[in-house]
This record gives structure tokens, sequence and C-alpha cells, in this order.
DNA sequence: CATCTATATTCGCCTTGACGAATATAGTAG
DNA sequence: CTACTATATTCGTCAAGGCGAATATAGATG
């Protein structure tokens, strides 16, 4: 009765401004800590305080490569994170706000080797 | 920047077991608060102040007849809003608890004449 | 070893919102 | 009017979790 499914601990997680910011940028591909903060304009402590929890809600998977981590969207498992993942997409095509943060990646991307 | 776009409140309203287990109750159709009382075994001021939250988020509409108030689901408006519909009924897939809950709840609704 | 860099965690403070208990309101009935 | 019923709100308390600042860790490099 008070065990509390998965679901909740994902609603949880897309319940906060900066972390549907992030996903929104994963959605877009992997990414670095160091592009997620200069991206949104965030503090690293920040940025890695979210990553944490969206990683604890089993929603992004971390690759290390050397001194950098490299985060991305987690594999959907079962329909609900599948649908979950269509409200990203949704909220990408509604929010100007994440275009906009979308935008400053790309931006900052091009001005770099990658 | 830091203007809340309407999904955040979505989303929260969704991060709540509770009010989860209102919005999966109320997928299956209208229902007045007493139904919504007996069937997830709350106290009545507690359905109450979830439904206050889910009306302020869009996410319910009231209708009023007599003594009662009969809840249901708004219409979706928008992509992102159809979505996360969706997603309600993924959860209704995926967590038996909420299945539980409207079995409950035709349970009683077969004991009486409605 | 010391140092630098990318990322993570801890600390103290503060806001949101969940809860039960009590109380308020608004229709309805007599 | 009073009394009853369905629903809503208020109050005091408490836990989750957000924040910035400071600090810790881990790998790379010299």
């Amino acid at each position: 009765m008070s065990l509390k499914p998965p679901t909740d601990r994902m609603f949880r997680a897309f319940a906060d401004q900066t972390r549907l910011r992030i996903l929104a940028l994963l959605s877009r591909g992997e990414l670095c800590v160091c592009d997620i903060t200069s991206a949104l304009k965030i503090a690293q402590p920040k940025a890695s305080r979210h990553l944490a929890y969206l990683r604890g809600a089993g929603l992004v998977r971390v690759r290390r490569e050397g001194l950098w981590k490299h985060y991305s969207l987690a594999q959907a498992r079962g329909g609900f994170h599948r649908g979950l993942l269509g409200c990203l997409r949704g909220c990408f095509a509604e929010v100007e706000s994440l275009r906009r943060d979308a935008r400053r990646l790309s931006a900052q991307r091009r001005g770099r080797c990658s």
C-alpha cells in the first residue's frame, strides 16, 4: 500500500525545472557535465546534484572517459518510462526556454573542436 | 529564465502518490469526492486538498450537482498534456496497486444503485 | 610526490508541500 | 430558522528537497 512504485521516483525527477532542462538537453544526445553547466548557465555542483538524482531515478546513465563523465538518457524500460520520454519531446516542442537551452548548447559546440 | 512553464506544475501534480492514484481512478471516468475517498481509503480532507492541487494544475475539472462535486480529467490541451495522460495509462498498466484501487471502486459501485 | 581539472558530496539554511485534526462553507431537508 | 450532508479550508507540525558555499575525490600530468 505505502510501497512507492518506481513511477513515483520518475515523476518526481521530472518535477523540477533544472532536471527537466537537463533531460531535455540529453534528449539531443550524450553530454558531459561541463557541457550541461555551461549550456544551462548553472553552477557545477548544482548540475552534479541533479544528475545524481536522475541517476537514482534510473533516467540517465553515465560513461566515464578519463576525467570526464558523459551522461545520456537511459533506455526506456517499460511503456511508462517510454511515455515519459515522449512527454519530454512534448515539452521540447511546447516550452520555448528548453529550445533556447539547446541552441545555447549548439552555439558552444560550434565554437570548439569537440 | 525563471518563469516556470505550466509543464512544471503538471509534473509536480503527478509527483505524488495520492494524486497519481486519484488521476488513475479518474481516467476510468467521472467520480464524486466520496467515491474517491472510499475507493482509496483516505480521509476526505486529504482528497479535497489533492483535488484542489489538481484543479490548480489544470488537470481536472469539476461539475457541481446539488451537494456533490463530480471530478473528471480535463481534456488535454497540447501534446505535452496528452502525453502525460498517456503516461497515466502506462502507470495503470504497470502499477498493480492502481489497478487494485480501480477494482475496489468497481466493487463499491456494484453494491449501490448508482 | 605535488598539482591541476572534472566531477561529487557535505553543510546550513530555507521553501514546498504532505499530514491529521479541527473548523468552515454551501447546498438540502425538515 | 435548525439540522444534516458533501466538500473545502485552516492550522501546526514535519520531512523532502532546493540552493550556494565550501570541501572532497578521482584521474591525469609533471
